[in-house]
DNA sequence: AGCACGCCGACT
DNA sequence: GTCGGCGTGCTC
């Protein structure tokens, strides 16, 4: 094949600036660029060759005087472009289809864009694996099929007609009749397995065949990747067959199931630890996967009400996405990183068939990941186990998404484009018309708000709507919460749920000499569960041994902080080095030798505080014949440690587990009888709203890792507040109350979900300079809130919580809104000012969006 | 993000 | 007198 002039043509006889004569159309393109422009992209003449251009295709477009060929995705096709350009220049070529998006994700990606602040191109570039773009381990194939007349009628006048069947050797006839009946259900094959197929050594029979004309070729695109789903299938247990529901768990699949054909619905699924939620996932895909209902959108838009998921106005009309002929329709199930190891990956490959199951995660190679998104875009793999970014699976039609422990934080992308793969999630099931679970032991204060968990009057469908201008017709719906809340408050038969014990560490310290991280009642915990054969885990949310080095000089009173950071420096300790050790900036990173005296005084310097590194130190001294493993970020290099560790836990090769939150989640091996939480503290004293919420979460979560056995658990958590709510609500298992209580306290202060919430981050090397500009940011905003009308409270610019990292000073603005129109107010204001180009994020300028972390 | 234009210091 | 520093602004 030669290159078609056309192309060279358009791309070259452009010195007058006028666009081709022949274009058939324009297309917007957004472009791989960091450029933010208010319709997402530049416009692009469609050449006549390209003529069945389509939205989500990616393009090749010459950008600059030197006409730089720059990869881009077409968002928008229009007749006549707008009048203001002055220059419009052809798309100079179109990509392989393979790496082209279907429409609803380029919907998803301009609700994301808008909602989030983020320029449209590099919202593309982290939809799109790399390895997909750059066709990473894509091989191109020969394959073979039978011939038959029907598939390609050829005249062959050298040989003339054939009435007569060409002479056979055996084997040609075994892999003729190998390749019919392939193509009875597969079609083409690969020569290699055809000859497999026919008991054939080698492919020279097929070669025969095909000479003889009666075999057909044909080059095919496949994507060389090593990842064999198979081995990770989860090790057959003896009941092979699935669980018994109980009785709330049924009707949680009942509900779930009704929901399926019904259009776009949120349901969060609050299921104790222990309590099955997994099982209500695999029936609910299950049984989406067997349906045939046809496509169906939701009649109403629930959807831009809800806590964290507005409209933007780029949302499509209906029909956009809308498709009369719908393939069969597949489920994405988000599960945090941490969480997905063979064993979760196992359970579903387990329940369903292997081809149909696909994985994405951040250990797959590109060629791996390249070939699981190539299998999801055909309609292959129609089940994809995923962590946040599989939110984005190019799935032909989506019909359910579930996400599994939504509460947790790491859903929440912490750099461009800064998005929460829950509510993405919420906003794709309603592009889809599909419903999303929200699944958790623990869920989110956004979803408990939004369930009506709590008792709190969420603010309605009617009031919202008189709101905004872009609303939808009044209804005449009273307020009702937006979300369907279905609960398991059970444990699966046999499991009870553990007791938990505080301890007050204050009054240990006074009963007690010496430092210990161990309370007595701890101690003597762990003890008699490894004389009974039980397995314990330790929970310290924290890593390293000691997080303080100071002087004990109380008029000198140095400690050491970071060079770069403000922050205190952690002590690692590492007997090889002379100095036992070093220390470490967890926040950038640097690390220098312990030091050993005081710089100001030069007293011998002293280290406090606890890390995970110490208590395993008091392990060792403590319980000296136990088998130990340490996990957290510093003892696990790879993700084949973790595993490793894991599985050692699992087998019952280990006695006590301890670590950082990364053993919280997920971990089921029955043996577990007890459960420490060495400082309940660590989370509880963060200088964040969330505080209190992300400690009643950590240990609810690690205690439920207790007792899932025959012998019912036991909890220890160790705490200097033992009276803290979290705390005592936590050890009650009375999560109700806590939201409830939480609630309110957010309700008081207007802080989320109740209030809205948006954070701008300045951060520069000159610290005058940043304040200057944060200021200046600051007064625009006030501007553009006042002359809107809009209501938002802008608190700032202050210093950051860490008022610098890395070398570069911090300051914040932040940016809240109360309901009723509190959803849309912070977008309307954060799009005028960037539309109006005050607002650009940049190396500067960190704009986040309903942001989890404060610091 | 690139890449160019543009206006001020140390060099052949 | 130039080479080149990276600040500012534009790319359909």
């Amino acid at each position: 094949m030669s290159p078609r002039p056309s192309e060279n043509k358009l791309f070259n006889d452009d010195p007058s600036g006028a666009p081709p004569s022949e274009a058939v159309g324009y297309a917007l393109v957004s472009l791989e660029r960091s450029i933010d422009s208010a319709d997402g992209g530049f416009t692009y003449a469609v050449p006549p060759e390209l003529a069945d251009l389509a939205v989500g295709d990616r393009v090749t477009v010459p950008l600059g005087r030197g006409n730089k060929p720059t990869g881009g995705i077409v968002v928008g096709l229009v007749e006549t472009p707008d009048t203001k350009i002055k220059r419009i220049k052809p798309i100079q070529s179109r990509e392989r289809s393979a790496a082209s998006l279907p429409p609803d994700l380029v919907a998803l990606a301009k609700w994301i864009a808008g909602y989030y602040c983020c320029p449209l191109g590099m919202t593309f570039a982290s939809l799109l694996p790399a390895a997909v773009k750059r066709g990473t381990g894509a091989q191109q194939r020969t394959q073979v099929r039978a011939l038959t007349p029907k598939s390609k009628p050829r005249a062959e006048p050298s040989e003339g007609p054939d009435p007569a069947p060409p002479k056979l050797t055996i084997l040609q006839r075994a892999v003729l009749d190998a390749a019919l009946t392939h193509q009875a259900s597969e079609g083409w094959i690969d020569p290699k397995d055809l000859a497999d197929l026919a008991g054939a050594k080698s492919t020279s029979p097929i070669k025969q065949l095909l000479d003889k004309g009666l075999l057909e070729t044909r080059q095919h695109e496949r994507i060389v990747s090593d990842l064999d789903l198979r081995a990770q299938r989860a090790a057959p247990k003896a009941d092979q067959s699935p669980p018994q529901l109980t009785p709330a768990q049924a009707t949680a699949v009942d509900r779930l199931g009704a929901a399926l054909p019904s259009g776009f619905s949120v349901h969060v699924l609050h299921g104790i630890t222990g309590s099955g939620k997994t099982e209500v996932y695999l029936r609910a895909i299950a049984a989406l996967l067997t349906s045939d209902f046809g496509f169906r959108n939701s009649e109403e838009d629930p959807a831009s009400d809800q806590a964290n998921v507005t409209p933007s106005p780029a949302s499509p009309p209906k029909s956009e996405i809308q498709n009369p002929k719908s393939p069969p329709p597949g489920v994405i199930v988000l599960v945090p990183e941490i969480a997905l190891t063979p064993q979760t990956v196992g359970r579903f490959l387990a329940r369903f068939p292997d081809g149909e199951v696909a994985v994405l995660h951040s250990g797959l190679t590109a060629a791996q990941r390249h070939a699981q998104w190539q299998r999801i875009r055909d309609g292959k793999a129609r089940v994809v186990v995923g962590a946040r970014s599989a939110i984005f699976a190019p799935l032909p039609r989506v019909g359910l998404i579930i996400v599994d422990e939504e509460h947790e934080s790491s859903y929440k992308q912490d750099q461009l484009p800064r998005y929460h793969a829950r509510d993405v999630a919420i906003k794709r099931a309603q592009l889809s018309g599909c419903p999303v679970v929200l699944g958790s032991a623990t869920p989110s204060l956004e979803s408990a708000y939004n369930a009506g968990i709590g008792g709190l009057e969420v603010r309605g469908l009617g009031k919202e709507k008189t709101a905004g201008a872009e609303t939808k017709p009044p209804t005449s719906k009273p307020p009702t919460p937006k979300f369907h809340l279905i609960e398991l408050p059970d444990r699966v038969p046999g499991a009870v749920l553990p007791k938990v014990e505080i301890v007050d560490l204050a009054q240990e310290r006074q009963q007690r000499k010496g430092i210990h991280l161990l309370s007595h009642r701890l101690e003597n915990a762990l003890r008699n569960n490894l004389d009974a054969g039980g397995q314990a885990i330790l929970l310290l949310n924290r890593r390293g041994y000691a997080n303080y080095i100071a002087c004990p000089d109380h008029r000198c009173g140095w400690m050491m902080r970071c060079n770069h950071c403000d922050v205190t420096m952690v002590y690692h300790r590492n007997a090889a080095l002379p100095t036992g050790g070093v220390v470490r900036c967890h926040h950038c990173g640097a690390e220098q030798l312990l030091p050993q005296i005081c710089p100001e005084s030069g007293h011998k310097l002293t280290v406090f505080g606890l890390g995970t590194q110490r208590v395993e130190e008091e392990l060792v001294r403590k319980f000296p014949e136990a088998r130990l493993a340490r996990m957290d970020a510093d003892a696990m290099r790879t993700a084949k440690d973790y595993q490793t560790t894991l599985d050692a836990f699992a087998r019952g090769d280990t006695d006590i587990l301890l670590g950082t939150q990364m053993i919280a989640k997920g971990l089921d091996v029955a043996n577990v009888r007890l459960v420490g939480v060495v400082s309940a503290d660590t989370s509880l004293n963060f200088p964040d709203f969330r505080a209190s919420e992300r400690t009643f979460q950590l240990i609810a979560q690690v205690a439920g890792r207790a007792g899932r056995g025959e012998h019912r658990g036991s909890v220890i958590v160790q705490s200097f507040n033992p009276d803290d709510p979290a705390i005592q609500l936590a050890a009650q298992h009375d999560y109700v109350t806590f939201a409830t209580q939480e609630l309110k306290t957010r309700t008081e202060t207007g802080l989320p979900p109740v209030g809205r919430m948006a954070r701008i981050v300045l951060r520069d090397t000159a610290d005058l300079a940043n304040k200057k500009r944060a200021h200046q940011l600051a007064q625009v905003l006030h501007q553009a809130n006042d002359q809107l009308n809009l209501g938002v409270r802008l608190r700032g610019p202050s210093v950051c919580p860490i008022a610098r990292l890395a070398d570069h000073h911090r300051q914040h603005i932040e940016l809240i809104a109360s309901p009723p129109q509190g959803a849309t107010s912070i977008q309307k204001l954060l799009t005028a000012l960037r539309n109006a180009g005050q607002l650009i994020s940049d190396t500067h300028t960190a704009i986040d969006v309903d942001p989890v972390a404060l610091l």
